[in-house]
This record gives structure tokens, C-alpha cells and sequence, in this order.
DNA sequence: TTATTTTTGCATCAATGTTGCATAAAATTC
DNA sequence: GAATTTTATGCAACATTGATGCAAAAATAA
């Protein structure tokens, strides 16, 4: 049973014990179960956001290093469980991937969604990237779309 | 008769002197017509492409302030005739805009494609942004949708 | 438990985004 | 056209992020 295959319900493995979840589900993807990357990993699970590198340092209270957490974010880019989320301030936030994305190629397929309130990047799973068909002999690898707008509480809240 | 649709199709405005022009074009956007901002405007206006602002700065060979050329940007961006261009290696990229945005609203409404190879972010003007559906009460703003893969000419050059 | 391999923390550097302030340049007024 | 007002520029400075090298520490394997 593939581990990539219990985090596109996120709901199962919340069932598991946090430490063994994390544990083996580095394993699964090659990668030491450290203190830095099961933490990181925990967040990704509780957090249903794509998450910014400051976001693990300020809720890891800079317990490790910022050095660290950069290469266990790339580690996990690099195993690829997690992927990149554009953002609109230039910076890039990260987010696990709920489908079954091989190391190269990251169709994560679904749209984001960034709250120009909240500041949170939500993943529409719901909603699918389209096919766009380009002229030529362009060939399109990966398809990031980034809707900024105001999310679904946000607007409840502030609209009376 | 708007700038704007000047823009929309470059050609046209090559024709006009190259001071003028870009003298004409930011006076109407109320901004005083300075060195940098002639020089950056005429770069938008020979590249098809979205330009960064390291682009300006080392084709511009350091003529001025890396500030200078950042704050230029920024007053094209108030303005309303540029718009910003996510790019996938977290800085940002700039574009003049083929329609008529307003300040606010930059519904650029094009694909962007950013060539792997070259390096390029090319404006697809040809393929425009379909409409997405929100759920609840998500009130979209600003779609953005950046494509990365081998450009045309790469594909092209490559390929055989 | 020891040996091996990988990760971490720290130092360091580059690039980018951003602001404040004194000076310079552009637009406006006389 | 000279004086005045307004705005832009250059420079200093600082924050954030991305990235690499290296010695010490921790995780796995033997």
C-alpha cells in the first residue's frame, strides 16, 4: 500500500499514532526519520494550507536551524511528496501532494487559491486545471495556476 | 485614443519616434517622463517577453539604481500598464499589458509560458485563461496561470 | 557497540524586496 | 527663462530568501 495513496485522504492517517505515521512514511520515501522532518511533516498533515518556509520556522518556534528546515523542505521536494505552490509576493509555499506524483513531474492538477485577507493558500482539490493546447513545438511540463482572491471565510466574515 | 490600445499591438507604436513615444505614453499615465522610465519602457516595448528586474538592470548596464529601476517598476505597476508575472523560481517577472487593465484588476487573462531552457516567460496572448467556478462564497480576483515546459524555439532547436 | 552515512547548525554569501533621507531633476508658476 | 514646487533618484541600510561548505551530531547499518 503506498503511502501516497493514504495522504490523498488525510483523514486516515490522522487515525495513525504521530509517530509512527511520520516515521514510517519517511521511510517509505528513503528518508531518516529525524526530530526536523517529522515535525515538518506533522504540520503539512495538520495544516490543510500550502505552507511558506517562515510559516514551519515561527511554528517549530525556531527550534532548528532555518538552513534545516530549507533542506528538508527540498528533501521532501526531492522525494516528491510535497510540492511548490506559486505565490504572488515571489516567495514560494509548499504543500503535500495529493495525488501520485512521480520525482519530475508535479501535475499537481488542482488550482490554487491565495486569500489576499487571510494570506492563506488554500488547494481547490475540486478544481481541475484544464488542458490548454499550445501551437508548435511548445511542450508544457507543468501547469501552476494561482487565483488570489478573498476564500470562503473571509468573505462570510467581512460580508455581514 | 488610449495609449492602451496603442499597446495592444506593438507594431503600431514602433513607428512612432522612440522619444515621443515613450514621452506621450507616460504622461498620459501621469507619471514625468525620467531617463529609467524611458529606458524601461522602450525595453518592454522591443521584448516580447515578461522581463525581471535583473533584465533591466544588466541591459540597462547598471545605468541606474538597482532602487531606481525597482521603484520604476513599481509606478508602471500603479500606473496599471504592466502586470506582475509569477515565475517559478520565486522572484518575479513584469509585462506590459495587451489589454485595458485597470489599476485594481489585472485579468491579464493570457497563459504565460516560462521556457526551462532559455529561461524565458513568454505572454501567450493566443490562449486565454478559462472561467473557474468557486465554491461557497470565494470571490476570485486575479487568475494567474504560469505554464513551464521547452519553448518553441528550444523544442525546435533541440529536437532534431 | 562500533563504524558508516546522512543530517544538522553555523558561517557565509548572493539576490531581492523595502524604506528613509538628502540631493537632483522635472514640471509648474511667475 | 528664472524661481518655486513637486517628484524622482541615489545611497545607506535592513529583512527575507535561496544556497553552499564544513565540522559536529545524530541516525542507521554492521
Amino acid at each position: 500500500m503506498h503511502y501516497n495513496r493514504i495522504f490523498a485522504n488525510r483523514r486516515k492517517i490522522l487515525t495513525m499514532s504521530a509517530q509512527k505515521k511520520t516515521d514510517d512514511f519517511l521511510k517509505e520515501y528513503d528518508l531518516r526519520s529525524t526530530g526536523c522532518r517529522r515535525d515538518v511533516l506533522s504540520l503539512f498533515i495538520s495544516e490543510p494550507y500550502a505552507l511558506s518556509q517562515a510559516f514551519f520556522e515561527e511554528n517549530l518556534h525556531h527550534q532548528y536551524d532555518r538552513v534545516t528546515i530549507y533542506r528538508t523542505l527540498k528533501s521532501f521536494l526531492d522525494a516528491g511528496f510535497i510540492h511548490k505552490v506559486l505565490d504572488d509576493t515571489g516567495g514560494s509555499k509548499y504543500a503535500l501532494c495529493s495525488e501520485d506524483c512521480t520525482r519530475e513531474h508535479h501535475r499537481d492538477g488542482h488550482v490554487h487559491f491565495k486569500c489576499k485577507q487571510c494570506g492563506k493558500t488554500i488547494c481547490m482539490e475540486k478544481i481541475s486545471i484544464p488542458a490548454f493546447h499550445f501551437p508548435g513545438s511548445y511542450q508544457a511540463e507543468e501547469i501552476n495556476v494561482l487565483v488570489t482572491g478573498i476564500c470562503d471565510q473571509c468573505g462570510y466574515e467581512s460580508g455581514k
